[in-house]
DNA sequence: TAGGTAACGCACTAGTTAGTTACTTACAAT
DNA sequence: ATTGTAAGTAACTAACTAGTGCGTTACCTA
């Protein structure tokens, strides 16, 4: 593939804008409500390329949650936490994942979206296995250090740990349309925003300072 | 309607019959994944009785939603807080809505299909948000104790306390499915249950304590 | 430049789906 | 007993939906 050449067809283009157009439409309307020709539509791409590069809707939901998936969890490792203070560490890691959240809103949906079907469409998921097993080792790692260095308390699951972080976050901005019924608030202002993030963080902090 | 009357025809055992099985549909597949004719197949209806008692899917879905919360809501009142010290009031409420989520686990289904559809279909609920304002007066009144008596500090956001103790459970339950497969653990097991309720218990303990 | 292959498109099918029409039947009040 | 009304039913429709059969066209290689 020359990038001189103009290619009217070009496969792994297609396959891009495919991808792409899923995980908008799935994101949007859930696995369920998501239509396969809105999907060719939106990719501009006919519907018979759907069928031809990914076997069939399901097929599709699984590469594009997988996908979404790797994404998150290489963003992480990027973070290079191991090179900072076991504290900063913790707290730039709840600050990346509360600002992954809003940056990356069609996440929580697809996440929601593969529960409700019972996380079927990642059963056989070893990549990414893989990459939640070097995350788990991430967080232990941090815990450690700062037990080590008598900043944190010792005994903290850094599993239980992750998944907190992650609820604080992800809940909040997941349950806010009926939350913002309820409770009369707006959730995206930008102040709301910056409280719920200084909260989460004292939060987690509270959690595993000595 | 009297008791010991045998009706074949009975308006209200249907409607009752319809919201049941709409409740569990909904949960079960989402607001997009339900069929009306599987719901009224399931609570022995006519599928026009649907239409007939509540004018359509969605509006079936805004009555099944808004009992839904009124219901939690009814039982956070029942548990009558006020009587207890705030430190066991606390605790009482993170192990209540725990609870809560594990035998009711429709709910949190609906709810997330609620958020997916952008709590469009909660927004005219007067109802809802009178209980929702009573329940966090609720809150508020455990933390103002809890700091009048020396036990918690003071600056705790209710609201913002709710959203944490619902989220740290919640979180956990909704998404065990794509938990499970990364971090390759038994989220339903008995053991797996406690250590998480610990867990919880203990992070909202922490946050609040003076 | 010939020919194979992969990319692509059209138009269809077989099955669903929300919602409706037009009807029958039970029951309670008179 | 009569009758008005609400409860209930079956059979439809119009629109939609995932998936496919089959043919065409661009591009690469020999």
């Amino acid at each position: 593939m020359k990038a001189t050449t103009r290619k009217i067809r070009d496969a792994d283009a297609t396959k891009a804008r495919i991808l792409a157009a899923a995980k908008s439409e799935f994101a949007r309307v859930g696995l369920g409500g998501a239509r396969v020709d809105e999907i060719a539509e939106r990719a501009q791409a006919n519907k018979r390329m759907i069928y031809h590069y990914f076997g069939g809707k399901e097929d599709l939901f699984k590469v594009v949650l997988e996908e979404a998936y790797l994404d998150i969890r290489n963003a992480e490792q990027a973070l290079a936490l191991d090179h900072l203070s076991p504290r900063e560490a913790l707290e730039t890691l709840v600050r990346f994942t509360w600002q992954y959240y809003l940056d990356n809103p069609e996440f929580i949906t697809l996440v929601n979206s593969a529960n409700l079907h019972r996380g079927r469409h990642l059963e056989g998921s070893e990549r990414l296995r893989v990459a939640s097993r070097r995350f788990v080792e991430m967080v232990r790692d941090i815990l450690e250090r700062g037990a080590g260095e008598g900043t944190f308390r010792t005994g903290v699951d850094p599993v239980q740990l992750n998944i907190t972080i992650a609820a604080i976050g992800y809940y909040y901005l997941t349950n806010r349309f009926t939350g913002a019924v309820m409770f009369e608030r707006d959730y995206m202002s930008e102040d709301a925003l910056e409280q719920r993030l200084t909260f989460n963080i004292d939060t987690v902090m509270r959690l595993v300072l000595a």
